[in-house]
DNA sequence: ATGAAAGCGCTAACAT
DNA sequence: ATGTTAGCGCTTTCAT
């Protein structure tokens, strides 16, 4: 059996199809018996609106394409929050998926066949050329990478002071042999060892960076390193916590106690880093803020400013069970 | 400035909308040489034709529905496998997250607002009852999930003997005294369980089931309740690799050695269980198998048949580092 | 092979 | 407050 229509629904409660679409639109110019007797007939008839037509038929679509990865867990919390974001703003959300097998120009591609107003792409990898192109037919918003390409609006978390928060909860533990572990050359290491530096210095206290990575397999190696130069520290703050988890698992395979004889400290607040075995401190990106953020930038880089912005948000510390007071002798 | 439209790469080619329309559908009725001069006046243009429009003129959408869990890293994977499998069949994909915030039923409502031909659900949480009545108005596909109601169809692995795998590797080695710690009343337990059973006495081994869950914290639970009873068993087959690894973790903490002098397998083969310092043996699921399934199934439900179908696809065994041959004492 | 015309299910501007 | 009339950008007969 067919789906209803808009047809269908003016016929059964007698009256045109203009009103039925104002009722469905909840928009003024319709009494409120006529709205009542449309809503049932409607109801009735298990009436939805064709989005598609609705769609078509309206200058603004209101619909923001997202791209994310399918394989990151922390797009999945944005694609979470961007729902709500967008709801509240009165826009809808079109999900393209990015995987190893669908590329991410695939994957916007299919977005602007949707006529989406604007693009939030989560993590993007595409070149900046690419991505100011891009923004030359709609508004363009990169989300937790730092791009820089003409044309494109940013929001992204603030690295930098992340290391810093981190630094700063060990210093007030009493610590002052703290270790960084990089990130090499990763999206976001620039920043994170910059603020550990900031703040070490600021401390009055002399940096210590070792090269890490940003994988489990990374963290490993990096704990025996550590185990093998034994380096006199009593803290470590890691790159992420994909790093930290798998120098965590080998420190522990070894005679050092985490966190009585050394606190440690990852970065982005995985899910992983919540595991009660594992119970990692670290520090996390405001989701909700970015989300809010990226759909506030859409709306309105879609109506007023033609002007690029760049938004940074803080992140926060998430205290755990990795890091403790600095032992006393 | 506005995107280009059917009606200016017409008047740009000197030919109707109609034969632009042939074109780029790549149907019949087209001279080679007019079709060259719409395909470079497009180009030229930056044409691409609008997809809303497109559906709503077809009276096939040729779009299937794909609702998944923003969370869950499996469905991550099905959607990539979905993604091929649709394109091969001609059909693009909607999807629709489903996240703590926004529940199974909102997506499918939106889903359906796009008259999406048939939906396919990932892990459905709604009741028989709720998808027997979306089942009404079109085709559901419920994947990886055993869910039994009218008019539903349903494509998933064949828990019981994934269960089974795990067990005939284990006495390929050697072992005899091999423990199965349980999901509970988690889906897919007691398929697992009973595959489990069945091997065993097949083997004409006495079953041996300890209660655990799904979580890592349940398996390091059932680990300390392991290392407490101390069974004398060889090997240990977990409900999945969650509760693998948790309980993974918490025996390397103790003077067991894995797999020297105890063999482990997980179930599901999730990205975890392949980090090179977890490198648990486990079950894997054929994604690309259950997706194909889904599509097909769709596209048949679509067409021809009018009967529900179960598809159960056969998972395979993944050989890593958690289990060995049996210590000959 | 090509074009004219109708229509998909809505929205929106304009009448009444 | 309600109805009429055009579209939106395509697809799809049906002529030519």
């Amino acid at each position: 059996m067919p789906r209803a229509t808009m047809e269908d629904v003016a016929r059964l409660a007698g009256v045109s199809r203009a009103l039925v679409s104002i009722v469905y639109r909840d928009a003024a110019g319709a009494s409120d018996a006529t709205r009542a007797r449309v809503l049932a007939a409607g109801s009735e008839l298990g009436y939805r609106p064709d989005h598609r037509a609705r769609l078509l038929g309206r200058t603004r679509t209101r619909l923001l394409g997202v791209t994310f990865d399918v394989r990151a867990p922390f797009h999945g919390d944005l694609v979470e929050a961007l729902y709500s974001a967008a709801e509240a703003a009165g826009y809808d959300l079109a999900l393209s998926a990015v995987a190893p097998s669908r590329d991410e120009s695939r994957a916007v591609q299919s977005l602007l066949d949707y006529r989406c107003e604007a693009l939030i792409l989560l993590g993007p990898q595409l070149s900046p050329s690419a991505l100011s192109a891009l923004a030359e037919s709609q508004p363009v918003i990169a989300v937790g990478r730092k791009v820089r390409a003409a044309g494109v609006d940013v929001v992204r978390t603030d690295d930098t002071t992340g290391s810093r928060l981190a630094v700063e909860h060990l210093l007030a533990l009493g610590h002052s042999h703290i270790l960084h572990i990089d990130g090499a050359k990763s999206p976001g290491a620039a920043e994170r060892r910059t603020g550990y530096r900031d703040a070490m210095r600021k401390a009055g206290l002399h940096p210590l960076i070792q090269p890490g990575g940003r994988t489990e397999s990374d963290g490993a190696d990096a704990a025996k390193t550590f185990l093998n130069d034994s380096p006199p520290v009593t803290a470590v703050t890691l790159f992420n916590d994909r790093l930290a988890t798998g120098f965590l698992d080998t420190i522990r395979q070894s005679s050092i106690e985490v966190p009585e004889a050394l606190s440690l400290i990852g970065y982005d607040n995985t899910t992983i880093a919540a595991l009660p075995h594992i119970s990692l401190t670290t520090i996390a990106q405001n989701t909700p803020a970015l989300a809010t953020q990226a759909i506030t930038t859409a709306q309105s880089r879609l109506t007023n400013t033609p002007t690029t912005t760049t938004t940074v948000i803080p992140p926060t510390l998430i205290l755990r069970s990795t890091t403790a007071p600095v032992r006393t002798k």
